[in-house]
DNA sequence: TCTGCTCTGTAACCGACAACACAGATAAGA
DNA sequence: TCTTATCTGTGTTGTCGGTTACAGAGCAGA
């Protein structure tokens, strides 16, 4: 099951398809990021300032394992403890009511870092995770982070700073749930969703989810979500296919975002 | 405006009113509480692993000054440059849409450690903070916590962990808002706002806020807040008066704010 | 090509909560 | 004590979005 982190991992899809790599490594497009000794880590933004020896000290302590599609990676019975670095594929992490309802909190695309909530001891945890595509993650034990990683002050505020923007992006969404109507939040979590990605010379950016999906993200179920982006296509501000949505002008969606009725 | 952290400051409210001490020094009642020389920092959880100099090193660089009721502690126009520590008062820490709208992310009493956002680098940090009672805040400057907090693993420690009950804590609130009807809510704000209070032997919590004040913690209206009050109260869990809650039976709230529908 | 699944569009009904509109109650000051 | 501002209780009406219920559409495998 758990497999040393590497060799068979960096296949096709890394380089130019989906933007993971920090921005710093982007600009120089040097590294050919086929067989490096360690893949887990050099992509992470977290390490960013280390050096590929350091690097490489770290990946030695960090097992990797696949995931199935449906797979979890985290739950109640499953509890985390330890941080996760996504290298291939998409997670979910969501919350689930009694009644089976379901609140996702983010959808993870590789170079994503989760997991941080082993910090605060895992009292109450009700966050799960599942793969949504055949997945690869690496893992770091709670005793690693706490002694190599945030006892190095590079790392440390790498940690701050990521765990800071968790913050600000969740009382974000926390104000577009209290305070704004659908569609606005629906434009919103869009093109949040849409920042991560590079935009072809169009200006135009595809992403991947279904309506489904789209109305975990929102809190809203899966007709709403429906009619919403109908709208939103009506207005020719997207253009839709089965699973994929192509958001066709940004900065009209941003506007949209910050309507409040 | 800006005095030195000190002398006229610890005066009658701190010891035994509101237990916003850490427990540690909660179990040991041998410091008077008064006079020390860093009133700022040694009652904050933040600098429990520090050693009397070491705090007082920190609080040197902590100058601190007061707000009077309804004053900004920061906005749009004064952003984020400082690490707050809350010694007195109360602060009111929320947003606002363009409407006019608002929601509060946080209520902080004494001993609470605000304005972390400051670590990713204020781009958007639509966060305002504003003193609801006479207040006394000291404040380290970015630089210092970076090159003083974050650079000492025992804090570094603290300081992710405490992002991330923040994390974990509006994690909750975003499912609530989204899957819980307003009674519910209710209910799992009232008994949140009580858990860091201590409990009369009764098991009664005394909460003082306005039925305004909590409407904005619920993203609600006041109206709305005060009938879902007015049925908690002919339930027999909570008794009012004005700007003074006392919940009667936590348990049955804490089970009511699990309720569904 | 046919079968079956998952994804998407639409429509009628209904319910929780917002908006608006007052009235009484409590506290602070003059 | 009287005045005034701030809180709190409650009713009426409107609406956004949830619920339920299908139907068509794209895609996968037999």
């Amino acid at each position: 099951m758990i497999s040393e982190c590497g060799a068979n991992v960096v296949a096709a899809p890394l380089s130019g398809q989906r933007p993971w790599a920090p921005t710093q490594r982007e600009s120089n497009p040097l590294v050919p990021a086929t067989d490096e000794p360690f893949n887990c880590l050099s992509a992470v933004e977290l390490f960013a300032d280390l050096s590929p020896d350091e690097l490489a000290a770290i990946d030695r302590m960090a097992p990797s394992r696949t995931y199935r599609t449906g797979e979890l990676v985290f739950s109640q019975s499953q509890p985390v403890h330890a941080l996760f670095v996504l290298q291939s594929g998409r997670v979910r992490v969501f919350r689930v009511t009694e009644d089976g309802k379901a609140l996702t909190m983010a959808i993870l695309e590789p170079g994503a870092v989760f997991g941080e909530m082993m910090l605060v001891g895992q009292r109450m945890y009700d966050n799960y995770a599942e793969a949504i595509e055949e997945t690869l993650l690496c893992e770091l034990s709670v005793t690693d982070v706490e002694q190599h990683l945030l006892s190095d002050p590079r790392i440390a505020i790498r940690i701050s700073r990521h765990l800071g923007e968790q913050v600000a992006r969740l009382e974000e969404r926390l104000t577009d749930l209290a305070l704004r109507p659908l569609l606005a939040r629906l434009a919103s979590t869009l093109v949040r969703l849409a920042e991560p990605q590079r935009r072809s010379r169009t200006g135009h950016v595809t992403i991947r989810l279904t309506h489904e999906q789209l109305a975990g993200l929102l809190g809203t179920t899966r007709e709403s979500t429906s009619k919403a982006m109908s709208d939103l296509a009506s207005r020719g501000l997207i253009r839709q296919s089965r699973g994929r949505i192509v958001l066709l002008d940004v900065p009209a969606m941003t506007a949209l975002s910050t309507a409040t009725a």
